[in-house]
DNA sequence: CGCGATTTGTGCACGTCTTCACAAGCGCCT
DNA sequence: AGGCGCTTGTGAAGACGTGCACAAATCGCG
């Protein structure tokens, strides 16, 4: 019910806007919500009911209301979303409207590859630097870049503001990582490595894990082949599996 | 390749393992502490506590044992879990007792990368194919596999059995990609691009985004900087994220 | 043999997330 | 102006996940 609730900022500037508290749940989803809405505008739509929204994002229509509710959003009853407006909202509140640097430490096969990924540029992140402690990878160039020895860290830390920390090393090298990383201010790390890494309070860490993407679809193929064998009960399920929060 | 199956269900003389149906969350932490347990075991451990365990996981410890009930779990009283058959039990249930066949699409970037990622082999996985739509990278040889046309499909199915297919190629190739995945037999899909794929009833679709994963990550980032300008209130939270189910 | 130390397994209460269902609001048409 | 169809935003209920706290079970030892 509340009017201007002035959420999100078409003024920018000045004042902290007070960003609301969102659930964790709807922060993993807005950025799907923000990927569907950029493809709606590129497709010339300009407005867009939820309906139309949810099914771009593969979500329930009315868990994508009260997700953009909770933002305190701003559609037109019997009309929809205004596109551009709510990029621009979602962008704010994903702290998007600066280009963050990120930090990429190991440039072995996985890091190499993200290293001269492209998804990042358009997506509001810029890879500002390259690192590994192999000093015989030291020097070579990916992408336009060089690769920097990982005791540099605080070095390129002090040349520009290093938003997030990429880990992309072997296990056995990520708790150090994460440590120097943290040591140069950084709050939030990717870690792709498998291990659980230890930080301080206020330091952020999302853990991508190839290896246990595939054992849990293991184990629905194994719940799907064991039921095959048994006689009634085709208990199919959901149409998509959620990423999940 | 494994003769003893007594895993599941060792007495029961049903010919079905009666397979339990976990909590979609607990599945999800299952790969997380069979890792863990690998690890106990290399360093000579015999038996764990749920403490232990559950540090190794990064999870609380209480959620650890009721993971662990929900499969029927062999723990003693006053001793703790042995690590050897916990191993055996988690890996019966995740269905990686056989090695499964993965079909990678799109030897791109990332798909390169993916293809040459040492992580598979040693944690129930075989990387069976690779294929491309583009004819200039089919005949590539990486990591001792020739890449293959993706219209080749077919004839790769009938060779072996696909267990999962692993889709890492643009947004725009992805839905085809899938809908031919699900043609030729295969029932679960970890998509790495960056879009909704759809599938039919009984498909598993599994996504792994990296600009989402950051873009979660700047959101914390934009709330902890929100909050620095704020008076008294240092609400940190949480020590280790988790990336959820 | 019994006792205390230890650790599992779980009942219960609490918080979060999802989904339904519908009132309130908006625009268009008559 | 008024009514009608459409869509948002939200209250409420239910499903799901989490964590505490403790009884039950087991081992080791005197």
């Amino acid at each position: 019910m509340s009017q201007h609730r002035h959420p999100g900022a078409p003024g920018r500037a000045g004042a902290v806007p007070a960003l609301p508290d969102l659930p964790e749940a709807t922060v993993a989803r807005l950025p799907e919500y923000l990927r569907a809405l950029h493809n709606l505008a590129d497709d010339g739509h300009e407005t867009v009911s939820s309906e139309g929204l949810s099914a771009a994002a593969g979500v329930n229509s009315a868990k994508l209301r009260k997700d953009l509710s909770h933002l305190g959003s701003y559609g037109t009853r019997g009309v929809g979303y205004d596109v551009a407006l709510l990029i621009e909202q979602i962008e704010y509140v994903l702290g998007l409207t600066q280009r963050r640097a990120v930090a990429l430490v190991g440039v072995g096969n996985l890091g190499h590859a993200l290293a001269g990924y492209d998804g990042f540029a358009g997506r509001g992140f810029r890879i500002a630097a390259l690192l590994d402690a192999d000093a015989s990878l030291v020097g070579e160039v990916i992408n336009g870049l060089v690769v920097r020895h990982v005791d540099e860290l605080p070095a390129v830390a002090a040349e520009e503001s290093i938003s997030i920390g990429v880990i992309a090393t072997p296990a056995a090298a990520a708790q150090r990582v994460a440590d120097q990383l943290v040591a140069v201010g950084v709050t939030s790390i990717l870690n792709f490595a498998p291990c659980v890494l230890s930080v301080p309070e206020g330091v952020d860490v999302r853990k991508v894990d190839l290896a246990i993407e595939l054992q849990i679809l293991s184990f629905h193929e194994h719940r799907k082949a064991s039921l095959t064998a048994l006689p009634g009960g085709l208990a199919a399920n959901d149409t998509q599996e959620a990423i999940g929060t």
